[in-house]
DNA sequence: GTAAAAATTGAACAACTGTTCAAGTGGTAT
DNA sequence: ATACCACTTGAACAGTTGTTCAATTTTTAC
C-alpha cells in the first residue's frame, strides 16, 4: 500500500474520538477509519493515548484559527464576539458531536488520564485567552478606561466561556436553535452593561 | 450472607458511575463496591444499563430535594436562587466528580445509549423547571408584572442552568473557588436587571 | 540494478468485558 | 422437623480490548 497521509489520518481519528469518546472508540474502529493496520498506527503514533493527544492538538489549532478568523473579519469588536460565541455554540455542520471536544475530554477522563486532561485544560485556557482579548476590545469600544478593562476582562471572559459550554448543552436539551440564538444575544446585552448597548 | 440493602447498594453504584462514567465502570468494580456477587446484582437490577438508570434516578431525586430545601429556607427569592446556584456549582464535599452526573451522562452516552440519555435529559429539564419557578419568584420580588414574568422566566432559567453547567467546568479549570463565587454573584446581578438589585 | 532501511501487514496474544447458571444457603410457613 | 422458595455464590462463558511481531512490501541511497 502507498504511504499514508498523516494529517488526514489524524483528522479521521479526531472525528471518531470526538464523537464516541476515548473509551468507546476502539483501535479497530480507528484502523478502519484511518485505513491503517495496527502496526502502522503504532509505528506512526505510539499507543492510543498518544494518538488521542495528537487529535486534541489538531482540534485545538483548528478552533483557535477559526475564532481568530471570525473575530478579525467582523465589523466591530462587539459583533465579532457575538459571532464567535454563536459559532462556538452552534458548531460547524460536520462536527461529530454537539459538544466541545476539549470539554468532553475533561469530563470523560478527569479521574483516569491526567496527561490528556491537563492538555485539554490548557487548550481551554488558550481559548479563554482569545475570548479575553476580544472582550477587552469590546470594553474599549464602550469607552471604558484601561483600569476598568483590566479589572473586568478576565471575569467576563470566564463567564462567557462558561455560558458557551452550558449553551451547547442547552441546545441539545431544548432542540430549539432559534430560542438559543436569541438567548445568546440577550446574555451578551446583560453581561456588557446593557444601557450602553441597547439597540 | 445476609440480605443486602438495596438503597445503600444503589448509592455505592451511583458514586462509581458518577466518578468513572458508564463505560469505564466495570461490573467487577461495582460488585466490590456494592458487596454483591454478579448473580445477585443481575437478580436485583437486571443488566448494567438498568442499574445505571436506577442510579440516575437516585441522583435526580436527591438533586431536586436539595434544591427545594435550599430555596425554601432562604430569606427571600433572590438569595434562595443565589444559594441554589452556588450549591450546584460547588457541589457537596463528598461528590465523586466535580460535574453534574446528568450532564456527564449525556456527554458520554449521546451516541450510544438513547434510553439513558433521554432519561438524563428529562431529569435536567425537571431541574430547569425548578430553577424557572424560583426565577419567577425573583422577578415578582422585583415588581415585574405577570406578563413580563411569563415572557422572561423560561429564557432566564435556561441561561442560568447553562451558566451553572459552564461554571462547574470553569471551577475545575481555574481552581480558584473564590473567583468563581464572585463571578456567580456578578452574573446574577447582570442577568436580573442590575439597577434593581444593586446592593 | 542492487542492497539496506523503513514502513506496512494481519494473525496472534493475554487480559479484560458483561453476563450466565448450576450448586449452595438462609429464611419462612406448615 | 420438613419442604419450599427466594436469594446468593463464584466459576465459567464467549466476545472484545489494546498491543505485539515476524514476515512482507515499499522506499531510499548508491
Amino acid at each position: 500500500m502507498t504511504r499514508v497521509n498523516i494529517d488526514e489520518a489524524i483528522d479521521k481519528a479526531a472525528s471518531l474520538f470526538w464523537g464516541n469518546g476515548y473509551g468507546a472508540t476502539t483501535m479497530r474502529q480507528l484502523q478502519h477509519a484511518m485505513d491503517m493496520r495496527p502496526g502502522s498506527i503504532y509505528g506512526a503514533f505510539g499507543d492510543k493515548d498518544t494518538l488521542y493527544l495528537r487529535t486534541l492538538d489538531h482540534y485545538r489549532k483548528a478552533s483557535l484559527l477559526r475564532m481568530q478568523t471570525t473575530m478579525a473579519s467582523a465589523q466591530n469588536a462587539w459583533l465579532g464576539l457575538q459571532k464567535t460565541i454563536e459559532q462556538a455554540v452552534f458548531g460547524n455542520d460536520n462536527a461529530p458531536s454537539e459538544l466541545c471536544f476539549l470539554v468532553k475530554t475533561v469530563n470523560e477522563l478527569e479521574t483516569r488520564q491526567p496527561d490528556l486532561v491537563s492538555f485539554a485544560k490548557s487548550a481551554l485556557l488558550d481559548i479563554r485567552s482569545e475570548l479575553e482579548k476580544q472582550t477587552r476590545l469590546v470594553l474599549a469600544e464602550q469607552g471604558k478606561s484601561e483600569a476598568e478593562i483590566d479589572a473586568e476582562a478576565q471575569g467576563l471572559a470566564t463567564i462567557i466561556q462558561a455560558q458557551i459550554m452550558g449553551m451547547k448543552a442547552q441546545l441539545k436539551l431544548t432542540q430549539q436553535p432559534d430560542l438559543i440564538a436569541k438567548l445568546v444575544v440577550q446574555f451578551m446585552r446583560n453581561i456588557f452593561d446593557s444601557s450602553v448597548n441597547a439597540k
